[in-house]
RNA sequence: GCCUCAUUAGCUCAGCUGGUAGAGCAACUGAUUUGUAAUCAGUAGGUCACUGGUUCGACUCCGGUAUGAGGCUCCA
């Protein structure tokens, strides 16, 4: 008999070879049906594996990450299987699950897979399922593996095989497939009840653009047809609240083939956004200690070739700016620091004018690749909300953990609640691609690390995400459609103060290095604007609305009036404008709200006499009639930030 | 940059297997003077992204280029 422990810390008793699955039987039968998987002492496994020592277990369902996961790497092989049935000979490559579904890169040979042959494999799949095939895992030795896939004449497995040990390999079979899998699987394909095929696209095997591309098919199932049909409405809101649409229809942002591609164009209302936000940063950047700077958008070769940037970025940048007689050599500017570090050069530094915190939003120009373009997400011309902040190493730990609440108190003003700190350090093995002393790295982990648990963040660490000079502090937040982005970074720079000399006298009368730190709240003003397009679906807090009162005349007898109402709001410091169009009252407030205006005050003849106006909020309706001074309040009180 | 797909009026989209284009909204003109999500009528607007080719004839078929979309790779 085998002791099996419950999440609960309750024991049960088993005959040896017991599985997860007769676990749950004994508990109920309900939940039997709907256990995918099983993590037993930590590790994922199939809920049908036989259980041959005491061990805890935690039952797996739809509910659990790692159920989820089981289940659409489980799909991925029913899609695999589907594609073997009516596609005889293709070669697959790898199929994992995703964040939301899963998919697998497939070989079609000669054949070119197009999007329109999705639904057939969709409906063998749907066939398969109801087979509720088995998936047996089958430990096999390398030798046999090998054999294996030299007679099926698959490379990718093959590949794959090489990298794997003897004695470690297993495979999964359901139903007439048979793949290489470290598995683990749900118990049999009739649980997938529900499937869509997204879409096809091509990827490179492995990852490599020097090897073969592959069609790489999307899918995701679901247990209920229910959950399939919401996960598709989510789609639709998410395609709805697209800033690209969104920035189109509000007259916020547009693009022109003639200035170039991923060169923004901002409109007066984006542009009205856009200095909302900034000013909005100034005020706090102000109150933390900052002082704004401005620096051109140009700079000379040799001050990226002192910042390194050259070295690493020369190639894959916009190319060189020529005088037209000295032969100098400018570049469009990728970055703002070596600017900010030559004011802080401009004259001699003692240690007590340190912290100096310097910043600027600041454009620069980055040459990206085309393919990677994306509305405002990924240009190649944008504005950084930057500053540089240089300081004593024994300042460090204090000056980051003020940029943490600065980067947190922006957060929460725009409604963005639910963040994720991730602490980027150095890639475990490859060391080659940073610059710098081991010691400085080590410490400025250290220093980020530590600051990051006294504040109380909930973090993960990556390795291999730092920067090529120094750790980062990156944070991730959720948004409405719980998609996660990544937004502020901080980063701890020990390297450039060195390469631009930067000094201090300290207070021994020795001159000494200060420490930088990088840091951008919102990353990049356009970026940022994107992920708040479809944070709130254009629908922004009054504070920050471009244009956040129309007033509509019932007729253009009351134009004068309304007029005067604009003169006396905009007086008060609002942007707004009124709607003198010769149209019905109708069509103006189904304008006003089709343009997201947060108020629309309606005047006619009772307010004119009344010196008074009828207020509609956006999405509500009529909210009544008052003065125009206590409208004049209520909108005060609403955008205090 | 690579793969796949797309590009028709300012916007959203029709246009069957080749016979040079159409709607709604927007714009403009006129009428209407309007009370909480679209007033009516008229006018104008397109080298069908660009560029080669096939054809008696190309929006339609084929090649190239540009731009966009979804991926891949990349991201100081």
């Amino acid at each position: 008999m085998i002791k099996i422990t419950l999440p609960d810390n309750s024991v049960r008793e088993f005959e040896s070879g017991a599985s997860s699955l007769d676990v749950a039987k004994s508990i109920s039968e309900g939940l039997a049906r709907n256990v995918l998987a099983a993590e037993v002492n930590g590790e994922v496994w199939d809920a049908t594996r036989p259980l041959t020592a005491d061990s805890n277990v935690k039952l797996l369902t739809w509910n659990d990450t790692d159920g989820k996961s089981t289940f659409w790497h489980s799909s991925a092989h029913l899609m695999a299987e589907a594609l073997e049935a009516l596609y005889p000979g293709v070669k697959l490559g790898i199929g994992p699950s995703i964040e939301n579904g899963f998919y697998y890169d497939v070989d079609f040979g000669d054949h070119e897979f197009s999007s329109e042959e999705l639904a057939n494999v969709e409906k063998k799949m749907k066939e398969l399922a109801k087979q509720k095939n088995v998936y047996a895992r089958e430990d096999i030795s390398k030798a046999d593996a090998v054999k294996y896939f030299e007679e099926k004449e698959d490379p990718y497995k093959l590949d794959l095989l090489e990298g794997l040990e003897d004695g470690q390999i297993t495979f999964y079979k359901q139903g007439a497939f048979t793949d290489l899998c470290r598995g683990p699987h749900i118990p049999h394909t009739g649980f997938i009840k529900a499937i869509k095929l997204m879409s096809v696209a091509g990827a490179y095997w492995r990852g490599d653009e020097k090897n073969k591309m592959l069609t790489r098919i999307y899918g995701i199932t679901f247990p209920k047809a229910k959950e399939l049909t919401e996960y598709l409405e989510r789609l639709e809101e998410a395609k709805k609240r697209d800033h690209r649409k969104v920035g189109q229809e509000l007259d916020l942002f547009t693009f022109s083939q003639r200035v170039g591609q991923g060169l923004p164009l901002w409109l007066p209302k984006g542009t009205t956004l856009r200095e909302r936000l900034e000013n909005f940063l100034r005020k706090a950047q102000q109150k933390a200690g900052y002082q704004q700077v401005v620096t051109p958008h140009i700079g000379s070769k040799d001050l990226y070739v002192t910042s390194g940037h050259y070295a690493k970025y020369g190639e894959d940048s916009f190319q060189p700016i020529h005088t037209p007689h000295e032969g100098e050599e400018y570049l469009l500017k990728p970055m703002n620091c070596p600017h900010h570090c030559e004011i802080y050069r401009s004259r001699p530094r003692s240690y007590r004018d340190l912290p100096v915190r310097l910043a600027e939003f600041g454009t620069v120009y980055r040459y990206e690749q085309s393919g990677e373009l994306h509305g405002l997400t990924r240009v190649r011309g944008f504005t950084q909300d930057d500053a540089h902040l240089f300081c004593r190493p024994d300042q460090v730990k204090e000056e980051f953990g003020k940029v943490i609440d600065l980067v947190l108190y922006v957060f929460k003003s725009l409604g963005f609640d639910d963040y994720l700190a991730q602490i980027s350090l150095r890639d475990k093995e490859d060391r080659a691609k940073y610059i710098g002393k081991e010691s400085d790295w080590d410490r400025a982990e250290k220093d980020i690390e530590e600051v990051a648990a006294e504040k109380g963040l909930k973090t993960v660490v990556e390795y291999g995400e730092a920067a090529f000079y120094g750790p980062k502090l990156d944070f991730m937040v959720r948004d409405a459609l719980g998609r996660s982005w990544q937004l502020g970074t901080i980063q701890v720079d020990y390297q450039l103060p060195q390469r631009f000399e930067l000094e201090y006298k300290d207070s021994d009368n020795s001159l000494k290095r200060p420490v930088m730190i990088h840091r951008a709240p919102f990353g990049s003003m356009e970026r940022f604007i994107a992920i708040l397009i479809e944070h709130t679906g254009g629908n922004f807090p009054l504070w920050l609305a471009p244009e956040q009162f129309t007033i509509l005349p019932v007729s253009d007898k009351y134009n004068d009036y309304a007029y005067d109402v604009m003169s006396e709001l905009e007086e008060a410091g609002f942007t707004g404008t009124v709607d003198a169009r010769a149209e019905k009252i109708g069509r103006k407030i189904r304008d006003a709200e089709v343009q997201k205006t947060p108020y629309m005050l309606i005047v006619g003849e009772k307010e004119m006499d009344g010196n008074a106006v009828s207020v509609r909020k956006k999405g509500e309706g009529d909210v009544g009639t008052m003065s125009v001074s206590d409208f004049l309040a209520l909108f005060k009180k609403e955008t205090a930030v």
